[in-house]
DNA sequence: GCAACTGTAACTATATTGGTTACAGACGAT
DNA sequence: ATCGTCTGTAACCAATATAGTTACAGTTGC
């Protein structure tokens, strides 16, 4: 299907938001836990400011932090900020006008098309960033007594 | 996001071959209601082939027709058929395994993803081709008035 | 045997995403 | 005031996936 992996990495950077607690974090920071380039970041997190779920501060000591609290971001709302279109597309170039099905099969497949978009819809809207945070930290009670061994190698932390 | 069209086209051409009502449909005929290659429905009657759900044979007098009675195919039977992947990928690269949060973010979007594709798969599942074509009957209703007018320019009709 | 099909390989075109470098502008610290 | 540290953004390249095209071998009915 050639989806892109926009939503997992905006649902990531968020999540580390939420784990920082309001610590501004730095793009390359952000860039370093997701394993890719900072300009990729700072792209998201540009999209990401406009909708409203991030604010980011230039400057010396800046960064982006959460725009709101975690309970109050969707991965709806996280999904529609990062993915232009439905999850499935209709035909490249429209179907033949001449042809009783194909002048008509767009019509039918909206609907279905529709149809699954609101199921996806209605599954992300019930999911919250605090949500993630929370399934996470069980995986992570391991991960955080390994922390002190690691020491700078950890890339989210408590005034970085 | 960058879905493709595969399904679309694909639930096209079952419904072309529903509406033959068993009438063996060339790869041309198909190509010119799609607007499209030949070649290119060939290829998806191929797979569509391998899933069971048509019947290709070759030589004069070939083509393709389903395999099943149009109420007997889902359109989740089509999407499995056509598309790989789910709707969702995860990360290009895995994330930094030592950051707290990027080792286990995998974990939690695995979890949703999988929670996105059981809706949509649920969704599919409760239409077949049969309720396509019923969709279909009703906008149709005016370009059958329109046929005999048309002629040789419709596409889909009994023999050809 | 011939004409009409499918199946398939090989190649090109196009689009999207992601990665990279580079740099202008913002801003805190001194 | 200026310097170092950030973000925002443009410009470009690489990788990947899909679609379109040509060509041809193999199958089958007549």
């Amino acid at each position: 299907m050639s989806t892109s992996s926009r939503f997992a990495v905006a649902v990531h950077v968020l999540t580390l938001m939420a784990w920082a607690d309001d610590e501004p974090l730095k793009s390359e920071h952000v860039a370093e836990s997701v394993n890719t380039n900072a300009v990729v970041i700072r792209r998201m997190l540009c999209e990401l400011a406009e909708s409203k779920l991030v604010v980011s501060q230039s400057g010396a000591m800046g960064g982006s932090k959460l725009a709101r609290e975690p309970e109050q971001i969707t991965l709806l709302d996280i999904y529609q900020a990062v993915e232009s279109r439905g999850v499935f597309s209709l035909h490249r170039h429209p179907p033949n006008r001449h042809c009783p099905v194909g002048v008509n099969i767009g019509t039918v497949l909206n609907q279905v098309l529709d149809e699954v978009d609101t199921a996806v819809e209605s599954v992300l809207a019930n999911i919250t960033i605090k949500d993630v945070v929370s399934r996470l930290q069980p995986c992570v009670s391991t991960a955080v007594s390994k922390r002190k061994q690691v020491g700078k190698e950890q890339v989210v932390a408590a005034g970085n």
